[in-house]
DNA sequence: GCCGTTTTCGGCCCGACTGTTTTCAGTCG
């Protein structure tokens, strides 16, 4: 059972104990567990392992009894009586906006309401109005909720997310009275998925900027407006909403809004320890007497602490880092050097060595790869041989065409075959200057299989590099069953250094494995994995991942300088002889 | 259920909104 299943259970249990009406704190507790568990990037068997479950924040006896069980038996006894006390189609309920863990018990203990269509039915049949505390008005909302739910689109990658945002921000930011327009929540914390489009804007005539916005040729409808804010539905589905906040309380509106709500606890709580209260409005005084912060950077001041970049806003340890003096100087865009995995058409890839050589160049880029397939893959026309050593030459040739400016790598991403082999046999791995293993076939062998046939490849001396090491594509295809633990530890003892595919449809390694890789001492590279010039533009969701692992500059071997990249490749080949 | 250089017991974040109410409960983010 892996830790996403773990902290599946834990949400299932607070759930069904909110609807059996158990104390909010007690239900938090296991809430708050389980968020901390997907965070880990470490297998909770090892954690267990080594006896140190209880160092995880939130998680105390307990709780650390309750892991042991579902790891050793698959089965968790606490949740195991729940179920059956609570009809499991309860669950389901609390789905529906509208209806949370008091209206669901309330829903079966009068109306034997067990499940989403007995809602639907009784809703219909204008039932629910006659119960305590609910109306005409509610039942009506639950019925909206329902249909909702229906045509709810799934999480929306952050590759169509963000570009969406950036969109309507720009047109906002156009408007008279706009002082600032920027986005919030998931999508500025950078998560490889995001649920809705938080947009957040600053101007002293909100009702104006509403207006415009609900008018946005994006909108196809209007779902709610207000005063402060508006939610809208886009084309595809997507839903975004605007606030809309005086500047010159920006500051407090921003860092609200950001999130993330347990990143927002421990600040409010912070505040209340320096005899401040804190909400998207302002910081107020015991004496009631308002603090208004225009920048977020004020509202980190005020409580002490140093501004902590929106993508480490988790509460996993931002908070105790910035307290120490100890937040990592993230990496930037900006610092970007190198992209270590390209495609061209001598493969699957749309552009030339030179035109991808040229559109590198022209961003600034001072080290680039071009590492086209391996002949396995003859789908994508994998390089034999002989025509690996033809497209040296091309290499060789416009590298002296673009002379100083870029300096071009033979790389090739080369198949990890069924059996861990790689697909080329040694000789030909050493004429390269760089070798890439990577796995896209055969994903779903068992666990011990796949890790196995992993670790052969990071053993191999030849190999640099291993390219989108869990295989997952979101939102259609699962992670490989792979050890990862065990697959870091290999990387870092081998000195492999592990990708970050930055295509928004692989982010893999994703921040948590990449985070635990750096605690490792592994050397991380982000790339674009690009088939053509544009996609070089993907570069920022790798390095959002990385900035979510909290990685710095130093660990990222594609924003180092040439001759450190040169230094690298060199450190790892010298392994091989 | 967790947690503690104020505490091993007694706390545990904030406000808007909605619909139901005559002062509040529930939900949501």
């Amino acid at each position: 059972m892996d830790n996403q299943e773990v902290a599946e259970k834990f949400d299932e249990l607070a759930d069904l104990l909110a609807i059996q009406g158990e104390s909010s704190f007690r239900v938090n507790a296991y809430r708050r567990a389980a968020e901390t568990i997907r965070g880990l990037g470490r297998d909770l068997g090892e954690i267990t392992q080594a006896g140190e479950l209880q160092k995880i924040p939130g998680v105390g006896q307990a709780i650390a009894e309750k892991i042991e069980q579902l790891l050793a038996t698959g089965k968790m006894q606490a949740l195991e009586r729940v179920r059956k006390e609570v009809p499991p189609g309860l669950l389901e309920l609390l789905q529906v906006p509208g209806v949370g863990p008091k209206r669901a018990a309330l829903l079966w203990k009068e109306l034997r309401i067990s499940n989403l269509s007995k809602l639907e039915k009784a809703a219909r049949a204008g039932k629910l109005r006659d119960l305590r505390g609910l109306g005409p008005g509610v039942e009506k909302n639950i019925l909206a909720g329902i249909e909702a739910l229906a045509r709810r689109t799934g999480r929306i990658p952050i590759g169509t997310a963000w570009p969406l945002a950036q969109e309507l921000l720009e047109r906002l930011r156009q408007q008279p009275g706009v002082r600032a327009a920027e986005p919030a929540g998931s999508l500025r914390r950078r998560k490889e998925t995001v649920g809705d489009l938080d947009l957040l804007a600053a101007s002293p005539d909100p009702e104006k900027v509403l207006a415009f916005f609900t008018q946005d040729p994006l909108v196809t409808h209007v779902l709610a407006q207000g005063q402060t804010k508006a939610s809208v539905e886009l084309k595809g589905g997507i839903r975004a909403q605007l606030w809309v906040h005086p500047p010159e309380r920006f500051g407090t509106a921003l860092q609200y809004a950001t999130g993330s709500k347990e990143h927002n606890v421990r600040l409010r709580e912070r505040a209340l320890d320096l005899g401040l209260s804190l909400s998207e409005h302002a910081l107020t005084r015991k004496s009631g007497k308002e603090i208004l912060c225009a920048t977020e950077a004020e509202v980190y001041e005020r409580l002490k602490l140093p501004w902590i970049a929106p993508e480490l806003r988790e509460d996993r340890g931002e908070i105790e880092a910035a307290l120490a003096g100890k937040l990592p100087s993230l990496l930037e865009l900006s610092q970007m050097t190198a992209d270590l995995h390209v495609h061209t058409t001598w493969s699957d890839g749309h552009a030339s060595i030179l035109e991808m050589a040229e559109a590198a160049r022209d961003l600034g880029l001072k080290v680039l790869a071009i590492t086209d397939h391996s002949q396995s893959l003859g789908v994508a026309n994998g390089l034999t041989p002989a025509r690996l050593r033809e497209q040296r030459k091309e290499i060789q040739k416009v590298q002296r065409q673009l002379g100083d400016s870029i300096l071009l790598l033979q790389g090739s991403e080369v198949e990890v075959r069924a059996d861990g082999a790689l697909d080329y046999p040694d000789e030909v791995l050493a004429e390269l200057d760089l070798v890439i293993a990577a796995v896209h076939s055969s994903l779903r062998q068992p666990r011990e299989q796949i890790t196995g046939r992993m670790l052969r490849a990071i053993r191999n001396p030849y190999v640099h590099l291993v390219a989108h090491p869990s295989g997952r594509l979101i939102p259609d295809r699962e992670p490989a069953d792979l050890d990862m633990e065990a697959v870091l530890h290999e990387a870092a003892e081998q000195n492999v250094t592990l990708e970050i595919d930055a295509n928004p449809a692989r982010l893999d390694l994703d921040d948590a494995h990449a985070r635990r890789a750096a605690e490792l001492g592994c050397l991380l590279a982000i790339n674009t994995d690009a088939h053509s010039p544009p996609e070089f533009a993907l570069r920022e969701y790798g390095v959002g991942v990385a900035r979510r692992a909290w990685l710095t500059r130093q660990e990222v071997v594609t924003a180092w300088p040439r001759r450190k990249v040169e230094g690298w490749l060199k450190r790892r080949r010298s392994r091989s002889r």
